[in-house]
Parts: C-alpha cells; sequence; structure tokens
DNA sequence: TTAATAAATAGGGTTTTTCCTGTTTTTAAA
DNA sequence: TTTAAAAACAGGAAAAACCCTATTTATTAA
C-alpha cells in the first residue's frame, strides 16, 4: 500500500500521556512512525545535538515551560528549515496561529481536532508541504489584507493614549476628560479600534493592548 | 462475552484527539481495551441509555462544556455505583482532587503523566478498586487536617473559572451559559469579587487576574 | 482659495454592565 | 433533625458600554 519511506515524527509536548498516546495513534497511520518525545524546546535541542537523525516532522506544543512553541519553532525555522514544523495546541487564537506561521510552522492544528483530521494533516505535510486548515487559512487573509504586510496597524496618538487608557478603571468619560476631548470623541476611537481590530468589547482592546505591548501591567 | 481479565474502559473529554489517541495506547495494554467515547457528560449517559454494555472503567475529564466531570462522576456514583471512575485532568488542583474523590471517583490522574503510571493505575483500579498516587493521598491528608480548611484559597472554584472567563470578550451571559449557572448567580460572583479586590468594573477585574497569574494572555 | 480628507463631535437607540436588596436552595455543622 | 451559613438566584433600576449614522471643524494638497 504504502510507497516511498516511512516519515519520523517528534513529538514536542510538556503533557507526557499526551504525547505517549498520540504516539501509538500516529504509529497506527501507514507511513509515519514517531521516533521520540521531547518535554519542550530545550529537551528537543538536546536530541538535535545528540546525533541521532532528525525527524521529518515535528508535532510542537505552544505551552510549554522551558521553551516555548514559538522559541522552538523559531530556533528549528533558523537552524533546521528541512524539519516540517506542525504546530499541535490547545489555543484557538488567531495570534497564536499567527505567530506560529510567522516562525516557521507549516501548519496549525488544535488537540480537539477528530484523530482523522491529524491523519489528514500529516498526509499534507509530506505532499504539498503545508496543511491550512480553514482557520488557518482566514487568520492568514485576515493578516495579509491590510494593505501592508504590517503585522500591527499603525495608531494615531491618541488611539494609543487612548487604548492605554481604556485599560484601567476609567469610564470613557473619565477618559474624554483625561484627554480634553468630548466623550463622543472617544466613542469613536473606541468604535474605530473595534472595527480595525475586530473586537467585540473593552476587554478585547486590552488584551489587544497588552498583547502588542502597548501597556503592561 | 469479554475474554477473562479484559476489561472495557470509556473515555469522557471533548478533546477528540486526546481520547483517540489514549485509546490507541490503551488498546496496548494487556487486559484493557476501549469500548467508547464521549465528549462530555451529557454524551455518556446518551451511551449508557442506549442499550450497550456499560465500561468498567470510565477515565473522565474534568473540563467539559455541557456536563463536566463533577456531575459527570457524581450522576455515575449515584446510577452506576460498580463502574469505576478514573479523574484524568490537566488540573493538578487539590481542591479538584478532593471534589473528584468526593463524588465518586476511584482515582486522580494528571494528563502530564507517564504513560505508565496510567497501566499502573488501572492496574490498581482492577485489583484494588482504587488508584491514589502521593498527591492524592497528600491531598486527602491535607484535607482531613482542620487547619487546612482556614488555608483554602482566598476564591473559591467558581469564582476563578468566572475570572477566567471575564478575562474573555465573553458577555456575562455566555459566561453564565458556559458555566451553567444562572447570569444572576454570575452577577453575584462579579459583585462579590469586585467587593473583595476593590475594583470598579471588568477591566479591573481582567487585570488583577493577569497580575496575579490566574490567566495568561 | 477651494475641494478633499481627516478629526472631532452629536443624536439617539440598544445592550451590557453595574449596583442594591431580598428570596430560595443547598450544604454543612451542631 | 434542626439550624446556621453559604451558594444560587431574582427584580428592578441606573450607569456605562456599545452601535449606527450624520454633521461640524480642522488640515492640507492642488
Amino acid at each position: 500500500m504504502t510507497k516511498t519511506g516511512n516519515h519520523n515524527i517528534a513529538i514536542v509536548d510538556d503533557h507526557s500521556l499526551f504525547a505517549g498516546s498520540l504516539e501509538k495513534l500516529i504509529n497506527t497511520y501507514s507511513g509515519f512512525s514517531v521516533s521520540y518525545h521531547a518535554k519542550n524546546g530545550r529537551d528537543l535541542q538536546t536530541k538535535f545535538e545528540s546525533g541521532e537523525p532528525h525527524p521529518d516532522i515535528i508535532l510542537l506544543d505552544i505551552n510549554m515551560p522551558v521553551m516555548d512553541g514559538y522559541e522552538t519553532a523559531a530556533w528549528l525555522h533558523e537552524n533546521h528549515p528541512d524539519v516540517k514544523v506542525l504546530a499541535l495546541t490547545m489555543e484557538d487564537d488567531e495570534t497564536a496561529i499567527i505567530k506560529m506561521l510567522r516562525n516557521g510552522a507549516k501548519g496549525y492544528l488544535l488537540k480537539d481536532i477528530h484523530p482523522d483530521v491529524l491523519k489528514e494533516a500529516l498526509d499534507e505535510l509530506i505532499t504539498k508541504g503545508y496543511y491550512h486548515s480553514d482557520k488557518v487559512a482566514a487568520a492568514l487573509l485576515d493578516s495579509l489584507h491590510p494593505k501592508s504586510q504590517k503585522r500591527i496597524p499603525d495608531f494615531k496618538e491618541n488611539e494609543i493614549k487612548f487604548m492605554q487608557l481604556a485599560c484601567s478603571e476609567l469610564t470613557y468619560k473619565e477618559i474624554a476628560e483625561l484627554m480634553n476631548l468630548s466623550p463622543k470623541t472617544i466613542d469613536g476611537y473606541r468604535q474605530e479600534l473595534f472595527n480595525r481590530l475586530h473586537i467585540k468589547n473593552r476587554v478585547g482592546l486590552v488584551i489587544y493592548a497588552l498583547k502588542n505591548d502597548f501597556t503592561n501591567i
């Protein structure tokens, strides 16, 4: 049935049980087998330096202690660009997707997918070199569409100031007073930012501001 | 007719990939096989009512939508006390352990354990009827010690869950639905937290939660 | 100077949040 | 079993947030 060689996979995840289980699942897929696990990025680096053959594919978790998925993906992309990285994580988060892809990941999967989807992703990774689910495709489009490839849209001075003040317990009215503007102007900033950033409410704005280092707590 | 010594296992977890993988792992253990999965407690109830034979052991996740691990364990304990429940979760939380055991779970395992530990736990579950890791034993002891009651964290479990969900773009109504509680109860949590933490609004709560590592963005 | 554009402001309505107080239900203790 | 406390829930109302559309005021490029 299976033609060309077997593809070796490494799993990088600090949840041993998940990793161990996943190995069994993957080993039931023809054409794929798991060669080893690593608990985090640092652990993976050690494996790479140990001289044993590199895996073809790495299933990479994002949330890990010591050296997380972002760092690990970046390191692999830099030092072992031949190794295909498939992000496999719990986080259903557009910025996480973008960040992983920017760091060289060839695909992004959520852990709550059906096992068949993983098989499909692995197959596509081999045949096409990447796997992009609908969610990833949407995230990509979204990130590329705003004119230039600017990751972070450029904000006006006042928008940034408002964003920062919104990350506090001040009401919009109080923010307006502080900025010497009409509450209606502030409301305009708010609305404009909500639209541009695709967020629904002030908490979304706070999260955005924190994620993008416009403020810190 | 099951072979002598073969024990059927059901997995209740909303993470399909984990469940599917775990099945493969367990099927490599002699004496155990997985008969089916369920996505949550409600789903499990349906399986029980469908007439197919009940599993001997249920691996039960805590965090699930619709009907979580606590409810499910309680229901099983009430209606199917013959079925052994092994809690299998990410939460390394003493109160969660206590709560699951009180609801009839025969053991408690973290998802980041080594696969061998799961095998050991399953074996002990069959031979002894329970599996108590060191952590569970410690939690039990601690809970019996009256002093520990004083040391109970400042926040109740639901308060923490609410706090975490409040750090999102969900409305309180949506959070209430997710937690299977009345919006008025959620409002009660909110008010209580605002008072205790001396904060004025939801943004204050988000900031508090982030500062104190109840969530991360 | 003027037309185009961007920024600030408004009107006015809907939804959500916030707040206060009180009742029912559940849980745990005596 | 009774009782006290805690948790869940509720009514109602005001404030704040949210949303859409439109107008006035600055800015600036032709």
